[in-house]
DNA sequence: AGAGTAATTGACAGCGCTGTCATTATCAGT
DNA sequence: ACTGATAATGACAGCGCTGTCAATTACTCT
């Protein structure tokens, strides 16, 4: 049998509210009743019935995790990133993937919004970026955050990396190595990041006052085929690059393939970078130059800011201090596909 | 403001009791009440409270999916398979990581049992092979499924597939399409699946009276670079296999792109099998020839299973009738890279 | 029509916790 | 030691639902 706040209260001798003080942190407690309380607690191998104390709070100590068609890799990541946050305050996270592209879209978003009896919901793109989603969360008294919205409302909480900043850094990175003649595979147009990556990738040439060579910048889909394809027609054109940054490393994969199938040597006349250091970067050979994005702490900054809103929504009163968009850094890793 | 029960009695002008057996399906209701409250349901855009009804009932309509250092594509698939489960009954599904490595991994496996407030846990390798896990949840009353236990104990419910079953067909293929002379590349010695992939793959090649060739017989971890060492020890050999079989799709690769440095043809000269159809299988060239494990349905049958167990629980009295052990098909998946 | 049975409905307690507010203990400052 | 504060604690209602059991209604069979 679980024990209950009762048991706890009979054995520390006080009252059950003491007990929930306690286990609430909140303030107004004696230092010894504390110990004694926590002390009991232990024993008892007490915990909290979240049910109960969600029908008297009205808080679930859940918080949901929204996706569609999320890559595994990123999902995982920005779970595993979620989960830390919960953990760290005892909160749990559902899952909840959410089908986009049905029918009945909007009704069923408000649908499973209802019954979803959470604390607060993190969407992952492409969710973040669908006008129909931002529209109906707002008009919901849920608290929700957007994971790396291509353009984020001012309106709402968001966590992001700036990629703009990550093509330029990147762009900038093989421009100083000397790679002077760059081509570029852009991502699925889309995709939000798409564009980002690309206008840093200009600016950086710019900057540098290099000119950009139509013939070398191709579009794909994030897809390792369409960096396939993409290559293909680069080295089509009568002048090769010296350096290809694909959008992705998916398409940066591709991009090596076919440099090998023609056997252009990595990086000695070709250089490959790609983008997000997915577990394909280093498990081709050479393995890939590319951007990682912190995917895991975007997880953890969304939960934690859910966290800290339900908080503050039951303590004191909501006040929002302007900043709603957080960025966090992103990292150069350089690898043998560049140097 | 959300609507109650109370609402929906109101408005259908019923107790709220008869509101509660229509939401819970449970006989004994007039259908024009039922109509009637079911439409007013809808209108109201009702939906129960979960933490109420989790109160009352202590039944708390959520799953926990518990896994260790999963891969993101294997959790992704056995996640999505278990949320279809959830959806179709009304439940969610929370996620929770667990560190099977901790210092105090027991206790820490206990805490966390004690507070996920879920109705069943669905539990993944490798922690379903762990005996101290599974001696914690023997003890718990709280019900579990095992996915893909090496060794299913007849206490626990368990979906699985039959490793050795697969590999043994895989054989027989490579066999029957004239691929004589096999080599093979084991799995992680941890790994309960290493062991049953390599007995189909023994068991195969006795019953077809072929010999056995030690020296084609190498033991990787999984990775992609213990399959590239391990073709490179095979090729070491004075003589080649016709085909190399590997107990999984990044071992396979890694096999592959030692065979494309050789320039050894694939198939021409040499098939090449992997396990498991991840994405991986189809990125690399030539594509994979694997079998696909029905890691989307074990994940339903999983979900499903713990919530059927949950409603007999409740409701008739818990008849185990027998069959603890649910054995999930295999797909034998060809591709370029064997024909 | 009346008794007996089954189907349908409702009243009410209570699940384990938190919020509100009342009560008691503690401690300055005089 | 006495007042007036504040800190510490507890009593109690009630969150929204389900389980139990009693009450009512509808139906079947003489």
């Amino acid at each position: 049998m679980k024990a209950t706040i009762t048991d706890v209260a009979e054995r520390a001798n006080v009252s059950i509210k003491t007990v929930s003080r306690v286990l609430n942190n909140e303030p107004n407690v004696a230092a010894a009743t504390r110990e004694r309380v926590k002390s009991v607690c232990k024993d008892l191998r007490y915990s909290p019935n979240l049910a109960a104390r969600g029908l008297a709070s009205s808080k679930t100590y859940f918080l949901a995790l929204m996706y569609y068609n999320a890559s595994p890799n990123y999902l995982t990541n920005i779970q595993q990133g979620a989960i830390e946050a919960c953990r760290e305050n005892g909160y749990h996270l559902v899952v909840e993937p959410f089908d986009l592209m049905g029918p009945d879209m909007a009704v069923d978003m408000e649908m499973l919004l209802d019954r979803m009896p959470v604390d607060g919901v993190i969407l992952t793109p492409p969710l973040v970026d669908d006008p129909v989603i931002l529209d109906i969360l707002r008009r919901f008294d849920k608290n929700y955050v957007l994971v790396a919205p291509s353009d984020p409302p001012a309106d709402a909480l968001s966590v992001k990396m700036d990629d703009t900043q990550a093509a330029y850094e990147m762009t900038q990175y093989l421009l100083r190595n000397g790679y002077k003649d760059i081509g570029f595979v852009k991502g699925h147009p889309q995709h939000g990041a798409s564009d980002m990556r690309y206008i840093g990738f200009s600016k950086a040439l710019e900057e540098a006052g290099m000119a950009m060579r139509p013939e070398w910048i191709k579009t794909g889909d994030f897809t390792f085929p369409s960096g396939v394809a993409a290559a293909e027609e680069i080295f089509a054109s009568p002048e090769h690059p010296r350096a290809i940054f694909a959008s992705n490393d998916d398409m940066a994969a591709g991009v090596v393939s076919v440099a090998k199938r023609r056997s252009i040597a990595i990086p000695q006349k070709l250089a490959v970078c790609g983008f997000d250091d997915t577990v394909l970067a280093v498990t081709i050979s050479p393995r890939l130059t590319t951007i990682k994005q912190p995917i895991h702490e975007m997880g953890y900054r969304a939960a934690k800011l859910l966290i800290d809103k339900s908080r503050a929504n039951a303590h004191a009163n909501d006040k929002n201090e302007g900043g709603n968009v957080f960025n966090l850094s992103h990292e150069l890793i350089v690898r043998e596909s560049s140097e």
